[in-house]
RNA sequence: GGUGCCAUAGCUCAGUUGGUAGAGCAAAGUACUGAAAAUCCUUGUGUCCCCGGUUCGAUUCCUGGUGGCACCA
């Protein structure tokens, strides 16, 4: 049986160098699961891994694509079920499964539904259609195409009721219909590992960490992307922020500290993301041995799922 | 040293014509299925600086103290 196994945990905490030792240990290679370093020309300010430590682990999913490329928890999904099938299983009995973005590791492990992916169009028509009219009448509209969503959705969330709608209009089926919400077969074991630190030492860590960004060059790396800022790539905590600093909008020591704000904040929203999971087993990144431990002691066991 | 002003939530402050108080920020919690580092939602009890006094009742008025700021010496 193949296993991958997971590192998650909120920014900062750690889950770069911990992969890096575990899959030096196990001698196989890292998958990247963080949306944002997927994307090449923001390593800096994405934390994404060095060449160095690239050079000591292969990676995937780190850097492949321009920042005006479209991408999805979804494609994500696919990509990475087809390189662990094609690529990876068939030479290693394991992978590594690295990153904070919530939903993309919730897509690798439990699958997200066949919905389809919205034409220029109808996102476009749909755009203009929020900007002009506002939430309201589009709210109104989902209660009236797709009650059943309605009833459930949160409904002050523009995204949720814009993306509900532009199904509807595409696909002239409702967004219900396509939210079939099953938990998706996988041909291999699943370990996953949550990292946490006390909230102290955490935020300690991501302050740190902005200095040293700063330190790299990161606001050279914001200046050489700021042409790309309407991308989504770049609707990211950090570069909103230095990018308010290259509009001489805010001093600069007042983005670093909105910078520092915003990722504590999102580390949060992480924590209470990854805490429902029951399947996720906690442990300080710096637990080596808790950690390899428990890995072991699992993978010797039978394989238990389905 | 004198005079004036100020002292209320972690911070900046509002307020109570005397019936023990609320905004912004910070902080915390929650939701989440093709843009997810996105996008929403919820949460405000604190010796109202300290000791006295007046009062049925003082954070509010008064005496004194302490600290801060300003001006005058």
């Amino acid at each position: 049986m193949k296993t991958l196994i997971t590192l998650q945990g909120p920014t900062g905490v750690g889950k770069t160098e911990l992969s890096l030792r575990l899959a030096e240990f196990f001698d196989t290679c890292i998958l990247n699961a963080d949306s944002r370093q997927v994307y090449r020309d923001i390593p800096i300010g994405t934390a994404a891994p060095t060449e160095a430590e690239r050079q000591r682990v292969p990676h995937h999913f780190v850097g492949m694509l321009a920042l005006d490329d479209y991408y999805s928890a979804a494609q994500y999904e696919s990509d990475v079920l087809q390189l662990l099938n094609d690529e990876v299983f068939p030479q290693k009995d394991m992978a590594i499964l690295s990153g904070g973005s919530m939903m993309y590791v919730d897509a690798v492990c439990k699958g997200i539904d066949d919905i389809p992916t919205i034409d220029a169009e109808t996102r476009e028509m749909m755009r203009e259609r929020y900007e002009r009219e506002g939430l309201e009448p589009l709210a109104e509209e989902l209660r009236l195409l797709d009650p059943d969503y309605y009833a459930e959705c949160d409904i002050r969330n523009p995204k949720r009721v814009v993306h509900a709608l532009e199904i509807c209009y595409m696909t002239g089926r409702t967004y219900t219909s396509f939210r079939v919400r099953r938990k998706a077969y996988r041909p291999f074991r699943i370990i996953k590992v949550g990292l946490q630190r006390e909230r102290e030492e955490l935020y300690d860590r991501i302050n740190r960490r902005v200095d040293s960004m700063m330190q790299d060059g990161w606001l050279d790396e914001a200046r050489r992307v700021l042409s790309f800022r309407h991308c989504n790539s770049l609707n990211t905590v950090g570069y909103k922020e230095l990018f308010k600093y290259l509009d001489g909008e805010w001093e600069l020591d007042f983005a670093l500290e909105k910078i520092r704000r915003n990722t504590r904040v999102y580390s949060r929203k992480q924590m209470t993301w990854f805490r429902r999971d029951e399947e996720v087993r906690w442990f300080h990144p710096e637990d080596e041995n808790g950690i390899l431990d428990y890995l072991q002691a699992v993978l010797k066991t039978p394989d238990l799922i389905q």
